[in-house]
DNA sequence: CCCCAGGTAGGCT
DNA sequence: AGCCTACATGGG
């Protein structure tokens, strides 16, 4: 697990996880390790499929990532597998990040707008190279700093107008950058969890609408929960 | 050759 | 506001 210039490895042990990192003091914020996960669960609990799903998913966390990473990193998201996302990630971080030891950091704003839209290519970004040489054109991270504290609709707002977000993107960045409970990021597989315990509709803003009206401020929390147990379920059969 | 993957942008109505 | 469809790229 990389974030910024820190590093964590996370062992699962008899009893817990152990995690080997950089700076603890960065990780347990990184991991929220200070909120009470029993907690949400408990209040999630309310039928069997949260209870499935949550038990698949008991170590999952909702992670406290630089804003600007997690937006650069969920827009090259958009559209394609994690296999490939990740692989995508780690060549930028080798290519132009620090050299830290035996890892990269993730590379610098600076460093990133220097790159065109074909050295995006190069690293697998593919069409959407495009965007993010105009998303990094149109904003910069003291920018995406400077909205974290607008409320959950109003930051959307902003997200959206930039390239490469739509309001899968934004809500990612919600969740994992700002911080915000209360979004319900909705992709192929919450599309397909919703179609399978929820109700029939293809519409992602009515599917979204509906889970953020049934979550309300822990919706990011069982989203994760929910994506977890089905991604992995289609591997299991 | 098809469909799928942590969807979005731009054009049309 | 909604409803198409093109879009890179690799895997099944």
């Amino acid at each position: 697990m990389f974030s910024g210039n820190e590093r964590a490895i996370i062992i699962e042990t008899e009893n817990g996880y152990e995690i080997i990192c950089s700076s603890v003091d960065f990780f347990v914020h990184f991991f929220d390790l200070e909120t009470d996960y029993d907690k949400i669960k408990q209040k999630l609990s309310k039928n069997t499929l949260m209870k499935n799903a949550i038990k698949f998913g008991k170590g999952i966390r909702i992670v406290r990532n630089d804003v600007f990473e997690t937006t650069i990193s969920f827009i090259i998201s958009a559209n394609n597998n994690i296999k490939r996302i990740q692989k995508t990630l780690l060549l930028l971080r080798k290519e132009l990040g620090e050299r830290l030891g035996n890892y990269y950091g993730f590379p610098s704003y600076e460093v990133l707008k220097n790159q065109n839209e074909d050295y995006f290519k190069s690293i697998g970004c593919g069409y959407r190279s495009k965007q993010i040489v105009k998303f990094l054109q149109q904003t910069n991270p003291q920018k995406l700093e400077s909205w974290k504290n607008l409320e959950t609709k109003e930051l959307k707002k902003e997200l959206t107008k930039l390239s490469g977000i739509g309001p899968k993107v934004a809500d990612c960045v919600l969740l994992f950058g700002y911080s915000k409970p209360d979004v319900f990021p909705v992709d192929t597989w919450i599309e397909k969890v919703y179609n399978l315990y929820f109700g029939q509709e293809k519409n992602r803003e009515i599917i979204r609408d509906n889970l953020v009206k049934k979550f309300k401020n822990l919706s990011g929390y069982a989203q994760q929960y929910l994506f977890y147990y089905q991604r992995e379920f289609k591997n299991h059969h």
